[in-house]
DNA sequence: TCAAAAGTGTTCGTCTTACACCCATGC
DNA sequence: GCATGGGTGTAAGACGAACACTTTTGA
């Protein structure tokens, strides 16, 4: 089914399949140097031409929303395969300045050295911004930003997912200082410690840090099987 | 801005500010005699007539998705000024049998008592069902029953919602079985009493159970404001 | 007086919190 | 040798789980 539209946003026909008045964003978070991030695109073309923008674009008829969000991150900022969920839709009636469109926002968590960021599609350049450095964006991206952040410090409390914002192997310090990050607070160091390690979640290698200029910290990996098994037998994560 | 649309449920050519593609579906949570219930609504027309369903319908052009979802309950069944949260957008190419539509879910806990349910618009009856009475729904209303139920779960123990579901003034022994028949597990009576006001939550009233056939027992009732206070004080609640 | 639910108390083991302190390493 | 982070230990108190017990009330 092919229908032709005017794309709102660049005031240009469409002669696609995609559907009109609904699209998808994306809050994609990475860890970095001790800081949380997200990744930012600029938009290459039409009314926000140079302004900053989460990732996301138009739904085609023939796709679900969860692919039309794996497409779209992919399509702009060389992203594939990424762990998506959704985070809700955004349906203001003024959201949108051209327009009435509805938004459904995603996000995900991702290991930033595992993937080479590239602007791509209508995206003039892609990149990671500090969770405090982020600018004025375009519609309601703000908005639906500061959801995802307040979803993530929520989620990361309940379900062991902040190990997709470290690299594979890590050590507890890093751990530690990424939920300070993410819930803004201070932990101690040795309770932290003592309880994560009793979870049994991680599996400890025969593996130090280094090139550190002080003691060589054990390096740890999440296994996402041993968590599978302990919520078999009843295990519930919670920090 | 007017447009024309065939309705792809009804088939008739519908001349209104609706937006195509996209509608809301609402899952509306009661406990009454023990039972946690869902609302359902039974179709007058279209090719779903006869068949049960949750209570939705097409978004305006003007309205804002939240609004929608108040507007739709209220035609269905005639609840008012609910307190409605969304769930997420429910959008795999086939939910719909005749054309694409994406649906955004919403969810609310309400009082049975002090509501008085009526089929309105196109709904040839209304009916409260037990959760484990549930027929097969339209579409994949199942679908989104089930992550609402689900997510009910997880808010239930985080949030001090489920006193929406109960009268205001409402015993202990009550607020537990509530807990035990959402969450599907047993609870332990003393453990349970010192653990909810030992959170000063309750406010204790100088009232008892009445027409009860053993010792009445002290009424409580969620104070709000108090909730509040705590929370700023940096209270959690957690169950 | 009995059933049914209200309400209190006790014990034990585990977890949390807040510290103090020693260890290894590079500069 | 000192700064930096790695890592261990400990003591007090809070909390959860399990269970025994007393009280009140209507039928």
């Amino acid at each position: 089914m092919v229908k032709k539209f005017i794309d709102e946003e660049s005031g240009k026909i469409i002669e696609s399949s995609v559907m009109n008045a609904i699209t998808i964003d994306c809050v994609i978070f990475g860890f970095n140097k001790g800081d949380l991030k997200i990744l930012l695109i600029e938009h290459a073309e039409g009314i926000s031409k140079g302004k900053w923008a989460l990732p996301g674009g138009w739904i085609k008829e023939e796709e679900s929303i969860d692919n039309a969000a794996q497409r779209l991150l992919r399509e702009l900022t060389g992203l594939n395969n990424i762990y998506l969920e959704q985070l809700k839709a955004f349906g203001d009636t003024d959201r949108f300045p051209l327009g009435r469109v509805i938004t459904i926002g995603y996000y995900a968590l991702i290991k930033i050295e595992d993937y080479h960021i590239k602007a791509g599609f209508t995206a003039s350049d892609a990149k990671w911004c500090k969770i405090r450095d982020i600018p004025q964006l375009i519609y309601d991206h703000n908005t639906i930003l500061n959801y995802s952040l307040k979803h993530l410090r929520n989620r990361v409390r309940q379900a062991p997912i902040g190990f997709n914002l470290l690299p594979e192997k890590f050590t507890l310090l890093q751990l530690m200082q990424l939920y300070e990050e993410i819930l803004g607070i201070e932990m101690d160091k040795s309770n932290f410690r003592r309880k994560i390690l009793r979870m049994k979640l991680l599996q400890p290698l025969d593996e130090k840090q280094k090139d550190v200029s002080h003691r060589a910290a054990k390096l740890y990996r999440f296994d996402h099987n041993i968590y599978k098994k302990l919520t078999k037998k009843g295990f519930n994560f919670e920090f």
